[in-house]
RNA sequence: GUGGGCGUAGCGUAGCGGUUAACGCGCCAGGUUGUGGCCCUGGAGAUCACGGGUUCAAAUCCCGUCGUCCACCCCA
């Protein structure tokens, strides 16, 4: 019995086993937003692709080869969300948001679609965590993000993350120290990588980020982008800083940490895990202060960031958390006659009303076959319907850890499995 | 998109040119009279990823496709 479909490549299935450690992130990400007084946004799965297009940059990975894009059957350029920043500006923008409290502070969790290569940890469908806050530029809100996805990490218990930090300035100094940059590398081209030469022309930025052997000598040589930030973003920049230094997370400066979203403006982030592994990066974000203008709004401040679930699930099982065991049921219901059938199943319905989980027998097992099957189940109790306790209105209730068995009047099993409450 | 490794029952593996493809785990059943976990016995389950080629003969050799893993690219 060959099965004749797979889920589709770069895809997977999270089966119960996977379940535990999604509850375990899912509840810590949930609760640490709430902590910081974030609250959840869901947004559609696809979007017109334009937002993509236009919001993330045409000249983006993302946009150029890897977003799902189709039309729908009414024509509409439709893409499956490749990130989760510009649907959350969208939304702020449609809903009227810069009418609330600024800035507004928003989660969500939620799958990203990339038509990527798959990898482990990097997959076609994957699912992101994300926060951000719209509607404010101090560097405070910078510090607030950066370090609720540092709670996070040290909620789940993640050890030896590295935070790397930098700024890549706004439309007044970037484009200045752009020339700057350029201009190192100009008589350099012919020792440089071809995509390299590449990124000279349409993203220099970029140049910075290569990790080509050849290149990291001129990389290391380059003039870095701190040392040219105007006044403006060399304060906010000092000022996170000092408020990350306050709350005691732990920061290395990255000057040739660029990202590869174009939104971005001033501070960018990456957090990565002491792993080898290319695809290391378990979270980044940053400010993008210019988005909400480029969706068509006034001009809005924002900053946030996305990390990757699976990833995070990765490190856990690497770094052998233990997560919450997964829950079994209570109290599988056997019996030992067929006339017990009708009542072994209504015995199970009272107790899964009384908040017991329970399941009843089914099938033409045999009383030990039914045992076997409560233990490889992982049920806590076996409860027993015989002859004997029909007669009696008893039932017949063990415990398979150590065995200890008692036959107890039927209006008493659910006191005996919750003895108080 | 580029380069490389791998692809045998649900899972982990053995077999690497020659009769009905093996083992462990798991699953189902039995080991008499109402009871699990250990043990014993039996059973179900594999077009040996798919397609083509070489050969008297292919899971075993060759080519292609797909998938997966690793690196690049990029990112979460």
């Amino acid at each position: 019995m060959t099965a004749q479909h797979k889920a589709p490549r770069g895809t997977r299935d999270t089966l119960p086993e996977d379940q535990p450690y999604w509850e375990f992130v899912r509840e810590a990400a949930s609760r640490t937003s709430t902590a910081f007084g974030y609250e959840s946004i869901e947004t559609p799965v696809f979007e017109e692709a334009s937002l993509f297009t236009r919001g993330v940059g045409e000249v983006t990975d993302i946009v150029q080869k890897e977003m799902y894009i189709f039309k729908d059957r009414g024509g509409l350029d439709l893409a499956l969300r490749p990130e989760g920043t510009a649907p959350v500006c969208r939304a702020y923008l449609e809903h009227g948001m810069h009418n609330l409290p600024q800035p507004v502070r928003l989660w969500y969790w939620t799958p990203i679609f990339r038509y990527d290569r798959p990898q482990a940890g990097r997959y076609r469908q994957h699912h992101q965590f994300g926060a951000e806050a719209i509607g404010e530029a101090a560097s405070a809100v910078d510090a607030e993000v950066i370090e609720l996805l540092w709670r996070l990490y040290e909620e789940l218990g993640l050890t030896n993350l590295t935070l790397q930090l930098n700024s890549i300035g706004d439309s007044k100094c970037r484009p200045k120290y752009l020339e700057i940059l350029r201009d190192y590398y100009r008589d350099k081209l012919d020792n440089v990588c071809l995509d390299c030469r590449a990124r000279f022309d349409r993203n220099p930025l970029r140049l910075l980020d290569c990790k080509q052997e050849r290149c990291q000598p001129i990389i290391a040589g380059a003039p870095p982008i701190t040392d040219y930030l105007c006044e403006d973003c060399a304060a906010h920049f000092s000022e996170l800083k000092a408020l990350l230094e306050t709350a005691r997370i732990p920061f290395t400066l990255s000057p040739r940490l660029v990202r590869g979203l174009d939104y971005y403006a001033r501070t960018v982030f990456e957090v990565t895990p002491p792993d080898e592994g290319a695809q290391s990066t378990i979270g980044g974000g940053g400010r993008y202060d210019g988005l909400i203008e480029l969706l068509g709004g006034r001009p809005t401040p924002g900053v946030g960031f996305a990390t990757g679930i699976e990833r995070i699930i990765l490190k856990l099982q690497r770094q052998g958390v233990a997560v919450p065991q997964r829950e079994r049921p209570q109290v599988y219901v056997a019996v030992q006659t067929p006339a017990a059938r009708v009542p072994a199943f209504r015995l199970a319905s009272e107790l899964r009303r009384a908040g017991i989980s329970a399941i009843s027998a089914a099938g033409e097992r045999s009383l030990k076959a039914q045992m076997g099957h409560a233990d490889a189940i992982g049920a806590t109790y076996v409860a027993i319907l015989g002859e004997r306790e029909l007669a009696e209105k008893t039932v017949t209730l063990r415990q398979l850890a150590g065995g200890a068995q008692e036959t107890v009047p039927l209006t008493d099993v659910v006191s005996r499995i919750r003895p108080s409450r």
